[in-house]
Formats: structure tokens, C-alpha cells, sequence
DNA sequence: CCAGTCACG
DNA sequence: ACGTACGTGACTGGA
């Protein structure tokens, strides 16, 4: 039998420091628990104990060991912000029916060992879990400690046994407390023999075994006469310190292992505990819901069936001109909802005749609609060829734009946090079956109204919300109007030159094979190349090669680190370009293959909710990242080809961020260097490098550029030396240089740092925010992370505004103009058109007219656009 | 399902 | 003294 103890306060604390602030939209902190839990299940999944206990800590009401006052009395009390997880962890744990042990006056350790020491008698083993290596002097045949790390939300275990203990340490696990006795410990404020550390307490007890000892022997044991006397006056502390260190395994519990069975949760409990916690996730993981709790009841929302062409008539009339309705529709447009005034009407395709003209009347008007992903929406109108319109709100985009953190915007999820209640699965009525006869119709379509009630619900706390924060022109004008130009793309796709780009993969395949031969060759032997594991142990343990830096698994061999390994053998070279390769097969020509269509074409998926900054991604495919920078990459790019007689058009900003910067900045001289029209690099290196433009040389432009983009990133002298290779403090030279010649550059990092501080978030120039609550962290990395995206958000995010502006812009204008070509594709400060090639003078005319216009800066934010027959040589 | 790697801006 | 650049997505191998 197994009983696992846990260190409840020094995991907590562990969860807290490691996992990134997260709150609850009341402002309740629930990193720790979060995180406490993580590691919990991490645990049972691993170790499936047959009991469980969570020991904590209980301030005695006097200290414990009164000889020595400085005890404990110092330790630093621990941030608000954990002390609040405190009884919430405890809740949980109730709610979870796992055993908790705490004592007054006794210690977490105490508690474990004492708990380890009955079971001990009782037969079992156990398990010790904590983040603490005091509680390491507790392993025996019996008892085994797994010490728990965190950070950056990743948990590591590491087990210790009695043999990887000695392994380590070279002594017996109950050694540990004549180690401490010695050396003392400063963060539990044991103080050890003046002048003895950790060296001297090591070597000490290897050779001479317990403090007794030591001192019994203290005349006979070989030993420098400064360490000899120190021992000798340090006596008295020693022995005290031994006590402190000891931990005491006579706590006053009645414990038998038995108590602490595993048992089933309360589920209701913690599923309610958990919906106040907004821990969707684990809510999914377990199963919970609400059964026989009282969440917060979803009001009740009439449903009327629309079946005659007079009730829709009647509904459209209703609709136009009141306060907005929110839509939502089946898949295939097979029926839709309309919600207003705590009503849900619903119409189905196959039981109101003239369906088509009432999803016509409604869609394809300016009855004021709110939706719940108007891109999704829209393009299912698009298919059955209608073009939709009127649509004032979307509760998806409002959600983005109010938390770009949040990573979902599910309405179940949504209706959860914000509404406080649950909304059955949208699959009820969005599965492929749910109309089916087989299927629960009437379920489906209350499972519908049910969400388009909600949608009614959460866009009016949202309205209120964006206005309060001013993000309301931010939906209006720039989200919204975007998602049907989205949607339109996608639907475009481009087409892709399957014979030519199936040729280039068997090119690719080919010299593969010829480098895997060469590659086992120098191996000795065949193994998986793509495997970092194995090629780790070929490289370093086989080849002796130099380990330049290791990842938290294992030997790192990413491409910086063969880069740094060429030349000391020949099969790095072939290992760079099977890389190249294998990544251009896999991932470029494979993966294009396997989505391209019957159209011959490839439609991306934009997502307009993903990104903390306000960009775009793509997706399914990625086509924000097909190859430019190689000369073999480029042959993907040369397969992306417009149809016969049409040409691609293709514009891009030139160096829109750093022209934002200094517009943000209002940097004098910068706004100047942008004006003049010269290289902005070779400006940067001028200034950075103090010699006349006419003098700077490849090396000081290319410096200067990774300073200018480390500027943008929230630079560190750190990485800029590690990016181009120079030492720390040249790269510090460099930015300071940089700062002294750009003043109001070093200005605005200082007051955006401050500023974001304050408010606890940072903005856009259009308002878009990103909150960070990693400024509030205590964790330094955790806190610097915030500081640097404070610097880059609003300029990164400033950008991806300005580019949508310029894609409505640009959209709108191709329409007006009643010309054929169409935008497909947006990467980020570039936009691509499909042109007949007659409209082509026009379309460049276009991009370049309204990429400029889209915003009126101190700076001009000129786009330069090109063309060709395929999109390698568009860009060219 | 995560870690490592690498493609893009 | 900390450990480092911002934002993404896809693929592979190996628990």
C-alpha cells in the first residue's frame, strides 16, 4: 500500500512563483491554486497512491525553540496575492475530500515525517512530496521524495531514492541534518558554525559522519587548524542547529494511513468552486458540471418556430429598426435563430417555405444583427451566395478585444465567466446529425435558443465595457468591418502548382536519402536523425562533440548550436542541410499537399481572436510562414501561382515598426532619419558607431539593425551581444549609444514601463490593450517578460491596426472600382492581390495608395508594391 | 500531449 | 543575482 504526502505550503509556493498571474474576473488570484493542482494531478496520474494528505504549516502561538529567537522571526511573510490562495487551496482540497494535516506549532515536514513514520509502522510505503530538500533527510528503504520544480508553468519531478540520493550527496540521507547542523541555512534561519560552509560541512561529514562524531574525533581527524577551531567555538550552535534541523517525526496526530484513503470528490462542490475560479480547463478534464448545484440559472427563453411566409414577414418588420438581434445559424445554413427581447424565434430550412428569401431579407439587410463570429457567419452566407450585412456587434470579437489573453472565446466558456451559468455543448445543435430524425430535434433547437439568449446577455455587459475602456471604434471600425474581407480571402484561396511543387519534393526526397546515407556513414551507424535524443547521443557521447548548451532534456541541437559545432566534424554540415530539407518536405511540401483542394487551390484559415498583440495568424495551412529567406525555400513560393492571365500584385510597409516607434516615440531625430529617405539601418549605424553614413561598413549596418530590432523587442545587452556575437559590454556600448543619440526613444521606454505599471495594462495607438498581469509577478523573469512586451505590444499591435485599416481600405476601394482582383493574403506588413493582368498598374496603384493612407503619422508609412506570376517572383 | 526545432514577420 | 529579445503555427519523436 502507498500513501503519498504532500507539502502543501511549499508547493503552493512553488505554483505561485512558477505559474504566470491569473485571475478570476473578480481579481480573485488563482495562480497557485492552479498550478497547486496541476502538480496534483501530474502526481496521482504518476503515482496512483492508495491515500493521499496535505500537510501545511500553523504558525505557532509562541516560537518553537525558544533558546533562539532569531528563529522564523524573519522569514519573509509571503505576498497578499498567495496568502488569498491559502484557504481557497483548502477548499478545494475539501471539496476533492482529500485529508489535510495541520497542527499548531508544528511545521509541514514535521507533519510528513511524522505521517511517513506511522505508515511506516503500518506496512505502507510513501511517497513525500515537496519542493524543499530539508524533507530529503526523511528517505529511507521506505520513503521516497520527490523534490517539485517550477517554472515558467513547467512542472519537473525529480525522485530521490536512498542510492540517487548518496549518488549525489556521498553521505546517508539522515546525514543531511549534520550537513545543515554545520553549514547552517539561511532561508530557515539556522544559523550553523560561524565560518563553516558548504565545502567545509560537505567534506566534513563525507570523512567524519555525524556531528557526534565529528566532534567526539575532533582531535584525530585531519583537519586545518582555522576549521578546527571554528568547530570548536562554534560547539554550542552546532548543536542547536542540529535540533533546528531536524525534522521531528513525533507530531501530536492521531494519523493512521488509512484516514487518508483516496476518495471520490464531491462533485457539485468543486464544480462550483471551480466555475468562481474560472478553471474551465480542469473542469473539462474531470467531467464536473452543474448537476443538483445552484449555479446561476439561465433565464428562460421562449422559442417560436417561424413555418409560414407571414410570421417571417411579421419577425423582419419587428426586427428592422429595433434594438440589434443577435443571429446565429446551423451548419449548412440549414436553419437560424433570431433572438430579441427575451425571444427566440427559429426558422428551418426544411419547415418554412421561402427560407431563402426570409435568411435573404434578414441577412443581406440592415436589420442591426449581433453575432458570435461574424467571420464564420459570413462566410456561410458566402456559400449560399448571399452577402451579409448589417451586423452592429459580435460578442466573439468583443471578448478578443476585452481579453486578448484569454485564449478561447467559446460561448459556453464565455457564458460561464461572465453570466455565471452553463450553456449545453454548441455540439447539441452543430453536429452534422443534430437535425436528424434520429436525433433529439426539439433538444437541439432549445440548445440553439439557449445560446443565442446568451449571446443577448453578454453583448450588452460588453457594449458597456468597451465603451468604458474606449475600445468601442476598435470593433466597429476595424474587427468587424474586417471579418467579411477575411472571410472573402479564405474563400479565394491561391493556387498552388501541384506537378511543380510534387517535383521539387522529389528533389527534396532524393538528396535526403543521399544525406542520410553520409549522415550514418560518419555516424557508424544508423539511427533516426530527426530525433534529437538520438542524435544527441551520436553527436556528444559517440563523436565527442563540444556540448555547447543543453536543454532542460537533454543536449540542444538546434541549428545555432550545430552552426558553432561546424567544422570540428563533416557531419554537422549534413546534418544542417537534412534539416533544411526534411523541414521543406515536411512541413512546406507535404503539408501543402495534403490540405490543397480539388479547386487546386489552398484556403487558409485567418484567426482574428489568437494573437496577444492584435495581429492575425493563419492556419491550416500557415501561410504566414512559407520559406523567403533561403534560395530553396523560395521554390515553394515560386508554386503559389495565380490563374492563366492574372498576375499576383504584392505590397509591403517598409519598416512599419520602426516608423511607429518614432511616431510613438516622437523621436526627433529619427522622425528625421524616415524623413530623408535614407537606409534607416545604415542611419542607426551612423549615429551608434559615430562615423559619417557615407563610412558605415556591411558589419556596422548589419549591428545596427539587430540593435533596431531589439529596441522593438524590449532589448537587453544580454541577448543582442548573444544575436550578433560580440561581447556584453560592446552590445551594452551599442545601446547606450543608441539611447544617447535617440532621446526620445529612451524617453518613451522609460515612461511606457512606468505607465504600464500604473494601469496595469498597455495600448495601442487605436486603444487595442493587452493587460499584463506579469508586472504585478514577484518572479523577476515573470516581471521583466511584462516590461518588454509593455515596450512591444503597442508597437507591434499598431502595426497589425494600421494593416487591417488598410485591408478594408483596400477591399472597399477594389469593389468601388469595380475591378476583378481580389485580395488573398496577409502577412502581417504585407498584402497580396490576385489581379486580372489589365488591372494590374491599378492594383499597385491601389495597395500602395491605401497601405499609406491608413494611418496619417509624424512619419509617412510608405508601401512599395510589385508584381509577378507567381508569388516568389511578386515579391521580387 | 509536450518538448524541440524551425519557418515567417 | 536573477536569465533574456516580440509575435505566431506545423511537424516529429517519444513519453
Amino acid at each position: 500500500m502507498k500513501l503519498m504526502v504532500l507539502d502543501g505550503n511549499s508547493l503552493i509556493n512553488r505554483a505561485f512563483y512558477g505559474v504566470k498571474p491569473l485571475t478570476a474576473s473578480d481579481g480573485t488570484p488563482t495562480n497557485a491554486v492552479y498550478g497547486f493542482l496541476n502538480i496534483l494531478f501530474k502526481l496521482l496520474a504518476d503515482e496512483s497512491p492508495d491515500a493521499l494528505c496535505v500537510a501545511f504549516d500553523m504558525k505557532a502561538p509562541t516560537f518553537r525553540h525558544e533558546q533562539y529567537e532569531g528563529y522564523k522571526a524573519q522569514r519573509k511573510g509571503m505576498p497578499d496575492e498567495l496568502a488569498a490562495q491559502m484557504p481557497i487551496l483548502k477548499e478545494v482540497l475539501d471539496a476533492m475530500h482529500i485529508a489535510r494535516c495541520e497542527r499548531a506549532g508544528w511545521e509541514a515536514d514535521d507533519l510528513l515525517g511524522t505521517m511517513a513514520a506511522r505508515a511506516g509502522e503500518a506496512g505502507w510505503e510513501t511517497v513525500v512530496v515537496t519542493g524543499d530538500r530539508d524533507s530529503l533527510q526523511l528517505i529511507t528503504d521506505r520513503v521516497r521524495v520527490k523534490l517539485v520544480s517550477t517554472r515558467m508553468g513547467q512542472t519537473t519531478t525529480r525522485e530521490m531514492t536512498p542510492e540517487s540520493f548518496y549518488d549525489e550527496y556521498g553521505f546517508e540521507p539522515r546525514r543531511l541534518i549534520d550537513l545543515k547542523a554545520l553549514m547552517g541555512d539561511a532561508s530557515d534561519n539556522i544559523p550553523g558554525v560561524p565560518g563553516i560552509g558548504e565545502k567545509t560541512a560537505l567534506d566534513l561529514v563525507r570523512r567524519g559522519g555525524t556531528l557526534e562524531q565529528i566532534y567526539q574525533n575532533l582531535d584525530t581527524l585531519e583537519l586545518k587548524p582555522a576549521v578546527r577551531r571554528k568547530l570548536t567555538e562554534g560547539r554550542d550552535m552546532a548543536f542547536l542547529s542540529y535540533d533546528l534541523a531536524t525534522i521531528r517525526c513525533n507530531a501530536p496526530l492521531d494519523f493512521q494511513p488509512q484516514d487518508a484513503l483516496m476518495q471520490k470528490p464531491d462533485e457539485p462542490r468543486l464544480y462550483a468552486l471551480f466555475v468562481r475560479l474560472e478553471f474551465q480547463k480542469l473542469i473539462d478534464k474531470m467531467g464536473l458540471s452543474a448537476q443538483g448545484t445552484q449555479a446561476a440559472q439561465r433565464p428562460d427563453c421562449p422559442m417560436s418556430m417561424v413555418t409560414d411566409a407571414g410570421e417571417a414577414g411579421k419577425l423582419l418588420d419587428r426586427l428592422r429598426g429595433g434594438q440589434p438581434c443577435v443571429v446565429l445559424a446551423l451548419p449548412d445554413l440549414a436553419g437560424v435563430a433570431a433572438a430579441c427581447d427575451g425571444q427566440c424565434f427559429v426558422a428551418l430550412r426544411d419547415s418554412l417555405a421561402g427560407y431563402d428569401d426570409f435568411v435573404q431579407a434578414l441577412f443581406a439587410s440592415d436589420i442591426p444583427k449581433t453575432t458570435h463570429d461574424w467571420k464564420g457567419l459570413y462566410a456561410q452566407l458566402l456559400r449560399e451566395g448571399i452577402d451579409g450585412q448589417g451586423v452592429v456587434f459580435d460578442t466573439c470579437l468583443a471578448a478578443y478585444l476585452l481579453d486578448p489573453n484569454a485564449g478561447s472565446y467559446a460561448l459556453e466558456r464565455l457564458a460561464l465567466s461572465e453570466l455565471g451559468y452553463e450553456l449545453p455543448q454548441s455540439a447539441k445543435f452543430s453536429a452534422p446529425d443534430a437535425l436528424s430524425p434520429l436525433s433529439d430535434r426539439q433538444a437541439a433547437l432549445e440548445a440553439l435558443c439557449a445560446h443565442t439568449s446568451a449571446v443577448l446577455a453578454l453583448a450588452d455587459r460588453q457594449r458597456l465595457r468597451l465603451e468604458e475602456l474606449g475600445m468601442t471604434p476598435l470593433l466597429l471600425e476595424i474587427e468587424l468591418p474586417l471579418s467579411p474581407v477575411l472571410a472573402r480571402m479564405e474563400r479565394e484561396g491561391m493556387a498552388l502548382d501541384r506537378g511543380q511543387l510534387e517535383a521539387f519534393g522529389r528533389m527534396l526526397t532524393a538528396r535526403i536519402g543521399e544525406l542520410e546515407q553520409e549522415i550514418h556513414g560518419y555516424a557508424g551507424e544508423p539511427f533516426n536523425i530527426g530525433s534529437t535524443k538520438q542524435l544527441g547521443v551520436i553527436l556528444f557521447e559517440k563523436l565527442g562533440l563540444r556540448v555547447i548548451k543543453k536543454t532542460k532534456t537533454g543536449y540542444s541541437t538546434d541549428a545555432e548550436v550545430l552552426e558553432k559545432l561546424r567544422g570540428s566534424h563533416p557531419i554537422i554540415d549534413c546534418i544542417l542541410e537534412y534539416r533544411t530539407l526534411t523541414k521543406l518536405t515536411s512541413t512546406y511540401v507535404d503539408g501543402l499537399l495534403k490540405v490543397l483542394g480539388p479547386d487546386g487551390k489552398v484556403h487558409t484559415t485567418f484567426q482574428q481572436t489568437v494573437t496577444n498583440t492584435g495581429r492575425l495568424s493563419s492556419t491550416d495551412p500557415n501561410l504566414q510562414n512559407i520559406p523567403v529567406r533561403s534560395e530553396l525555400g523560395g521554390q515553394v513560393r515560386r508554386c503559389f501561382v495565380p490563374r492563366e492571365g492574372w498576375v499576383y500584385v504584392d505590397a509591403d510597409y517598409s519598416q512599419i515598426e520602426l516608423r511607429i516607434l518614432a511616431h510613438i516615440a516622437n523621436d526627433a531625430h529619427m522622425l528625421a532619419a524616415f524623413e530623408s529617405g535614407e537606409d534607416i539601418h545604415a542611419v542607426t549605424a551612423s549615429q551608434v558607431f559615430g562615423v559619417p553614413l557615407s563610412e558605415v561598413t556591411s558589419l556596422m549596418r548589419r549591428r545596427a539593425k539587430a540593435v533596431n530590432f531589439g529596441i522593438v523587442y524590449g532589448i537587453s545587452a544580454f541577448s543582442l551581444a548573444d544575436d550578433i556575437g560580440v561581447t556584453r559590454a560592446e552590445a551594452q556600448q551599442y545601446i547606450d549609444a543608441y539611447l544617447q543619440s535617440y532621446s526620445g526613444v529612451r524617453d518613451y521606454m522609460e515612461s511606457i514601463r512606468k505607465k504600464a505599471h500604473e494601469d496595469g495594462y498597455v495600448a495601442t495607438l487605436y486603444g487595442r490593450r493587452r493587460p499584463l498581469p506579469e508586472l504585478r509577478s514577484s518572479n523577476f523573469n515573470l516581471r521583466s517578460f511584462g516590461e518588454r512586451v509593455a515596450l512591444n505590444m503597442p508597437i507591434q499591435g499598431t502595426a497589425a491596426d494600421i494593416m487591417k485599416i488598410a485591408m478594408i481600405a483596400v477591399d472597399a476601394r477594389l469593389h468601388r472600382e469595380k475591378l476583378r482582383a481580389r485580395l488573398v493574403l496577409q502577412v502581417h506588413d504585407e498584402l497580396m492581390v490576385e489581379a486580372p493582368a489589365d488591372e494590374r498598374e491599378a492594383v499597385q496603384r491601389i495597395l500602395e495608395e491605401e497601405m499609406a493612407g491608413a494611418a496619417s503619422l509624424r512619419v509617412q508609412l510608405p508601401a512599395e508594391a510589385s508584381w509577378g506570376d507567381n508569388w516568389y517572383d511578386a515579391k521580387h
